[in-house]
DNA sequence: CGACTCCTTGACTCGTCTCAACACACGTGG
DNA sequence: CCACGTGTGTTGAGACGAGTCAAGGAGTCG
């Protein structure tokens, strides 16, 4: 009855996102996709090797980069969500000592091994998108330095929100937090205790509502003010 | 009696930085050169342009790059040290709401305005020197987000004595630390009065030793272990 | 000799961590 | 069907690291 399924949204999360930053037109779609090849799926908890590898787009799922010091601490430094790209950028290619961690389960595309982003359009997309990440870099950076725990955990949601909405995965101001709250912890650089405890302070206050793993930001505005961040 | 005078170490620098990436041939360092245009000072505290000034390279002198939240709370991202890029790569090229500030005199000397790394040596020396930078952006988030003070400042004198020995600015472990311990201080997302305990502390355990802003590091492999990020 | 800047130290407060127990959902096997 | 484990979330009590407030010290400059 049916044809071929229309790609989900998410599937093409990455044009997209690419899209943002520049108009691009079909010839540089086509010349993108004829770079890319296998799709890769690691299940959650996996952790996907980084050097040697090509460049890939995440498909689906949820993934981080993070650092883990010897006695087991772990820092999360970036989500990975549906569109990013990983090792497209200096910042997420072979850096000494990341990890990049499949989150929940895991769909990714990886690009052929001599990728290069030709014309002009394209190029300026892949920097855009790259100056977007590190933009988020600093962001985090300014987190961790100088922000209380409920300042982080608002402006971490904010940033959140305002990815998943760029690509479709926002409804309302609801949209699926598939993490458990020890991985908020290590992106914020909090205990998990203390993760769930400013949660519940941010229930008390009205600004979220959470069901299982649906997160609905209640007040957008009051988190934009309690986060500081101007971002 | 003399002829014209060598130039400095450190007025060369970024000739010794970028060389640690890949060997540059003499018609490298001409084509380089020939793209470097006027010399700038600015006196300590001053705040340079970033949005829209051509990139540089810091001759002389300290800067950070920095944001401040709208209570004054700041967050020092980086260290800018003679022989350092700025605006050569994303991280530092206009990005939003980041500050970049002299804190020495500085002296700064600008590319021209239409600056293209050519040849294929160049490139490539620029994006190794982006990659550390990035690498360091990313030391920065752990030490901020998971150590102890004890740990961030053990881990970030290395870091600056590893930078400073590279341009010949360090003799036998001891090095010109020319900044207030209030840089220090939002730099490693600290109070000021902590940062001084701190630095107390490592003097009494026989890791530094401070005379005025001349810093001796004691024990570095003492400090290696302290500072636990193996880096 | 002030006046200023920066460093140092003490006393107290507070945010966050740690340890520990319990709650709740889910899956599995008896 | 229920008992039980396991993983995750929740909550309390106490400890501790770091912040804040405040005062004094040391150096420098006019």
């Amino acid at each position: 009855m049916l044809g071929v399924p229309a790609p989900r949204t998410s599937e093409r999360a990455y044009l997209t996102r690419l899209r943002r930053h520049g108009h691009l037109h079909d010839e540089d779609v086509v010349a993108l996709e004829a770079q890319l090849g296998r799709i890769e799926s690691y299940p959650a908890g996996k952790d996907l090797a980084l050097v040697g590898a090509p460049p890939m787009f995440v498909m689906s799922g949820w993934a981080c980069l993070s650092r883990t010091l010897r006695d087991g601490r772990r820092q999360i430094l970036a989500f990975l969500l549906p569109g990013d790209g990983v090792g497209f950028d200096l910042l997420t290619r072979s850096q000494r000592s990341i990890e990049a961690i499949a989150l929940t389960p895991l769909k990714v595309r990886y690009a052929q091994a001599g990728f290069t982003a030709g014309g002009d359009r394209l190029p300026r997309a892949f920097a855009a998108a790259a100056m977007v990440q590190q933009g988020r870099m600093i962001d985090q950076m300014v987190r961790l330095g100088r922000q209380t725990a409920y300042e982080r955990m608002a402006h971490l949601l904010l940033e959140l929100h305002g990815r998943l909405a760029e690509i479709g995965e926002v409804r309302g101001d609801s949209f699926h937090l598939p993490v458990k709250q020890e991985v908020l912890a290590d992106a914020l650089g909090l205990s998990l205790v203390h993760v769930n405890r400013t949660l519940q302070q941010m229930r008390r206050d009205g600004l979220i509502d959470m069901r299982g793993s649906q997160m609905t930001l209640l007040d957008r505005p009051a988190m934009e003010l309690a986060s500081d961040q101007s971002s």
